[in-house]
RNA sequence: GCCGGGAUAGGGUAGUGGUCAUCCUGCGGGACUGUGGAUCCCUCGAGCCGGGUUCGAAUCCCGGUCCCGGCCCCA
């Protein structure tokens, strides 16, 4: 017996049925705000995806080298996929480009609950458009497809900008353990750091703990004060020799954010923006909680980021992930803003409720002596709906006998008798009643109960 | 990579170091070859894999695989 590699599932008719209902109530959402399919390869070249998010990620990578001697990865994730894509090939179409994809992804993790090797995510990208109406956007339609499966995410939303500048003024080996720090929501540790390289009056403590409304003023008063703290880059020596590999790690991508956050405004003019981030939500009837710990660690995200919560799922509890980044001058493009968001949909399958399953099809029971023309005529019923006849020579006895099994609730029964007469036998299986009737009569008997 | 709990027919289960490994359900067939569900009968189908201990292992021990939950990680 084989057995299905770790971390793999089988979806029986019944399971891939409610997958499918799933996604196409997502998928619905996201067409009527605009958004087109994409779709990209299963594998790439593991550059795209280390490029994106640094050779860390290969450790979690299904990657292989092909009879070529290429270094291939079965892809992890999808926004570096789609941001080629539009890089190599939709760069020249008008903007903004709204696009989508659901997609199988591989990552070579251990399994536990929402978390499998192969999984499936739904998740947009909005390229080319403007800062705060495309992350109102986003988030509305995240909320908005979550709420098409009857989930109501909790929304956490963050913004980078304010704490980009405080990170300025610390000595940019620390930036990164800091940011991880504040990731992974260890208080103590980093409040030891901060102090540890003097940087404890810069407000990030403080920033971090802001929460919910009155958090954008005290945000702003926090930036204001800003301008006027210094610490002294001396102490940039005094670490903790465990944050050394942290910070090593990120040099890279630490050295590519600095540059970026060169380049951007002050940060009051964000968080101007950011507020009226917030403010067009509010139009969008959305509800989020502003929330400055989240800071998704990655750095080519570069405002706003979010997550959306969700109860049911033990301890991986988030099913949605996104925030405005720039990653298409990553690829070889031009720089362009773009926004988006990934969806877990196994977690989401873990929370949502039941489907209703499709009718059993109509089964249509014969004689064995007239089984030629019981094929003609199962044929032409399925212009009008799902016919299914025997394939195992049973018995006509047998053959009602195996349509009750399956739940059919309705039979056709034809013999000799059926065909001479020109009218055929249509059974309900529920009530046990049947009625004869011709072929366009039983088309449009039942042509209404599987629309 | 780490910790804990698991694995007996397709599904659910019982049990013991020693007859043919339980029971329920299921699949297929029949009683009933022109009418299903009920009932009865028959058939099919199992101790995750590999080692070890033993006269003998599904049972005890070790390793692996996979499942469930947690840690790490989570693009």
């Amino acid at each position: 017996m084989i057995q299905r590699p770790r971390g793999t599932r089988d979806f029986p008719p019944e399971e891939a049925h409610r997958r499918r209902a799933v996604r196409e109530k997502m998928i619905d959402v996201m067409e009527r705000w605009g958004y087109r399919e994409v779709a990209t390869p299963t594998f790439e070249h593991l550059e795209l995806f280390t490029l994106k998010s640094g050779e860390g990620v290969i450790e979690e990578i299904y990657s292989f080298k092909d009879k070529g001697g290429r270094d291939i990865a079965l892809r992890p994730e999808l926004t570096a996929p789609v941001m080629r894509m539009y890089v190599s090939e939709l760069h020249s179409s008008p903007k903004p480009l709204r696009l989508y994809y659901f997609a199988n992804c591989f990552r070579y993790e251990r399994p536990q609950k929402g978390r499998f090797r192969e999984f499936w995510q739904l998740g947009c990208e909005l390229i080319g458009g403007k800062r705060s109406d495309s992350e109102a956007e986003v988030i509305a339609m995240a909320d908005e497809v979550l709420r098409a499966v009857g989930i109501k995410g909790d929304i956490h939303i963050g913004y980078l900008g304010l704490m980009r500048s405080m990170l300025k003024k610390v000595p940019e080996a620390h930036r990164q353990s800091i940011m991880r720090l504040i990731d992974k929501k260890e208080r103590d540790a980093l409040r030891e750091l901060l102090q540890s390289i003097g940087a404890e009056d810069l407000g990030i403590m403080e920033l971090i703990s802001l929460k919910g409304r009155g958090a954008l003023d005290r945000a702003e008063e926090l930036s204001a004060a800003l301008s006027s703290v210094e610490i002294s880059t001396e102490c940039a020596e005094s670490v903790h020799s465990s944050m050394e590999t942290a910070c090593g790690e990120g040099r890279r991508e630490g050295a590519r954010a600095s540059a970026r956050s060169g380049r951007s405004p002050e940060s009051e003019v964000k968080l101007s923006e950011f507020r009226e981030m917030l403010e067009l939500l509010d139009a969008y009837g959305v509800e989020a909680t502003v929330d400055f710990e989240i800071v998704r660690g990655l750095e080519y995200y570069t405002g706003t980021v979010f997550e959306i919560y969700t109860s049911g799922l033990g301890a991986q509890n988030q099913i949605c992930g996104g925030g405005s980044y720039e990653l298409a001058s990553l690829f070889g493009g031009s720089e362009t803003f773009s926004t988006g968001f990934g969806l877990g949909f196994d977690r989401i399958m873990e929370v949502v409720g039941e489907v209703d399953q499709p009718k059993p099809p109509v089964v249509l029971a014969f004689t064995p002596d007239v089984k030629i023309d019981a094929i003609r005529i199962a044929k032409r019923l399925r212009n009008v709906f799902p016919v299914i006849i025997d394939v195992m020579g049973r018995s006509l006895s047998a053959q009602l006998k195996s349509a009750s099994a399956i739940g059919a609730e309705h039979v056709i029964i034809v013999g000799r008798r059926e065909l001479d007469s020109g009218k055929l036998v249509l059974r309900n299986m529920v009530s046990g009643s049947q009625e004869e009737m011709s072929i366009e009569e039983i088309e449009e008997r039942l042509r209404s109960a599987f629309v």
